[in-house]
RNA sequence: CGGGGUAUAGCGUAGCCCGGCUAGCGCGCCUGCUUUGGGAGCAGGAGGUCGCAGGUUCGAAUCCUGCUACCCCGACCA
């Protein structure tokens, strides 16, 4: 058990609050809402992006940059989208300082105003499309499938490390395409990338969908999704796709001439998933103590810890630990032999679980006379003494089992905390009682929509992907409804 | 941005009501010796603008005012 830590049970958002700090994943910095993320979480993060990225190549996308600034009056150009963001901008409006009159320090220089101000960008559809209008003249020049790695800013009222933050990292991709039909397609084949990454990678499993209007993305015609379930049940939308019709081409006057020599605006998709993700993964499969991280993403996968008490002990330990690394190298295991000499076996024990690493193993003097070696597994804290003969084929199957048992354990907990309500009684009280996902009966309205959210604060995550129609009444007005759609409280 | 709370060494805290501090303790840190199969022990040592700025007072961590940051609850949101 870990020391000072609260568990789940106990409170559970100071549970995250102390987990992110405590496993050096991340950190508040000096400016408000802004987080440092540290090398032990920036590399979580970038096992995320390696995985994401090799799958969004894989579907013929290519990384391009765009600037961090975006001309104000861009923004202005498509209604919704403004709607959407204005009340969450950083603008840039002098590009100088100068020396404070008084001698202290410096303040803004007022003759450095710029003609035009710049929004520090919360997503990057204004600008790319801007961009877009040059690089499409004929059907020739479609589709784009362009992606970009990116930082973005949304001033943020209330933040949390990695769920909500002012400055955020992230990946926008950005498509334009001749068809209706071939712009929803590259929307539906993003969110499976999504689904996929969430579910083979986080062993996260997610529910697929889309939003109702009140939750769609401002400036798209509809807004797919995924949201996975975190273990005190509430909700968290993990990624979004968006088909945004041709909105942005019309704002950004973007035309192509098609194959009949015909001019017509441009389709357009945008999709991406943010280092919330972070925030999913540590909620998603943590425990009381600590991290607990799926194989695929952990920084290591494996740590050795030596022990000895003798000095020819210890070099002897150290040669068959590096044997053992090297083997477990051969066949792309990650390995970090901590060999650190002012901590105690049993500290490293704690520490490297509190960090979530899958598979510890431990390496003694009786070890070596019987050929043997301690493998302790992280998600279930089992341990067992196995033959050092083949270890690396062993180990090898164990992550794997790992990665697959967190993966059925968090599929077990959702379905054990999904639910079926039919009446505004048991809606509410299910709400409060279990949480969870709630599939119910809903209207269509946003007028219905609105008043459940006034009044139990759950709102609809999403309407199911795969429509099994079931005629029913919404468990608010009455009214007839065709499909159930998912309600949750949500992060 | 509204309501409530907190701010003392890297972290966690005592002291604050009732001003007298040369600010105490635990963890961590440094040095040495002994240790090492689940957060080692002993000895010695370093480390503080008491969040920031004013004010009251002979004297402020302590009382007053303003500001800032963080936490919790709302509104907003990935």
């Amino acid at each position: 058990m870990a020391k000072n830590f609260t568990t789940r049970e106990d409170n559970y958002s100071q549970w995250y609050n102390d987990l992110v700090i405590k496993a050096d994943l991340a950190e508040n910095s000096a400016v408000r809402g802004c987080m440092v993320i540290k090398p032990y979480g920036y590399a979580i993060w970038e096992k995320m992006q390696a995985a994401l990225d090799k799958m969004f190549k894989d579907t013929g996308h290519s990384n391009a940059y765009f600037p961090l600034f975006i001309p104000k009056s861009f923004f202005s150009r498509e209604a919704s989208h403004v709607e959407g963001f204005a009340k969450e901008c950083a603008v840039v409006t002098h590009y100088r300082l100068k020396a404070s009159p008084d001698g202290k320090g410096v303040v803004v220089d007022e003759d450095a105003k710029l003609e035009e101000e710049l929004i520090v960008r919360p997503t990057s559809e204004t600008i790319i499309w801007d961009t877009y209008r040059n690089w499409i003249q004929s059907y020739r020049d479609l589709p784009i499938l362009v992606n970009q790695w990116a930082n973005v800013v949304r001033w943020e009222m209330r933040t949390r490390l990695f769920l909500r933050t002012a400055e955020f990292l992230w990946q926008e991709g950005h498509t334009a395409h001749a068809t209706s039909e071939e712009a929803i397609a590259e929307t539906q084949q993003m969110l499976e990338v999504y689904a996929t990454f969430a579910e083979e990678f986080m062993a996260m499993p997610v529910l697929k969908g889309f939003k109702s209007p009140n939750e769609r993305f401002a400036g798209a015609i509809e807004t797919y999704c995924i949201e996975a379930l975190m273990q005190d049940g509430k909700a968290l939308q993990a990624g979004t796709s968006h088909f945004l019709g041709q909105n942005f081409a019309k704002a950004f006057d973007v035309k192509f001439l098609s194959k009949e020599n015909k001019l017509d605006y441009v389709w357009a998709t945008s999709w991406g998933v943010s280092t919330r993700l972070m925030g999913a993964l540590v909620m998603a499969h943590s425990d009381d103590n600590g991290l607990v991280l799926p194989p695929k993403l952990a920084p290591f996968q494996v740590v050795i810890v030596p022990i000895y008490k003798k000095d020819e002990d210890k070099i002897r330990i150290t040669e068959k630990a590096l044997e053992i690394k090297k083997a477990l190298i051969s066949k792309g295991i990650s390995v970090k032999f901590d060999d650190r000499e002012s901590y105690t076996p049993g500290y490293k024990f704690n520490e490297h679980e509190f960090r979530g690493v899958p598979v510890r193993l431990a390496l003694g003097p009786r070890d070596l006379e019987n050929g043997t070696v301690e493998v302790a597994r992280r998600d279930t804290m089992e341990k067992e003494v196995l033959q050092i003969q083949d270890i690396e084929n062993k180990i090898q199957h164990l992550l794997d089992q790992i990665q697959d048992n967190l993966y059925q354990k968090a599929l077990t907990f959702r379905d054990n905390s999904t639910h079926y309500v039919d009446t505004w009684e048991e809606f509410v009280k299910t709400l409060d009682e279990k949480a969870g996902f709630i599939y119910a009966h809903w209207d269509g309205t946003a007028e219905t929509e609105q008043k459940i959210k006034e009044e139990t604060k759950a709102t609809i995550r999403l309407i199911p992907l795969i429509e099994k129609k079931e005629d029913g009444k919404c468990i608010y007005t009455g009214k007839p409804s065709t499909q159930r759609v998912v309600f949750a409280r949500s992060y």
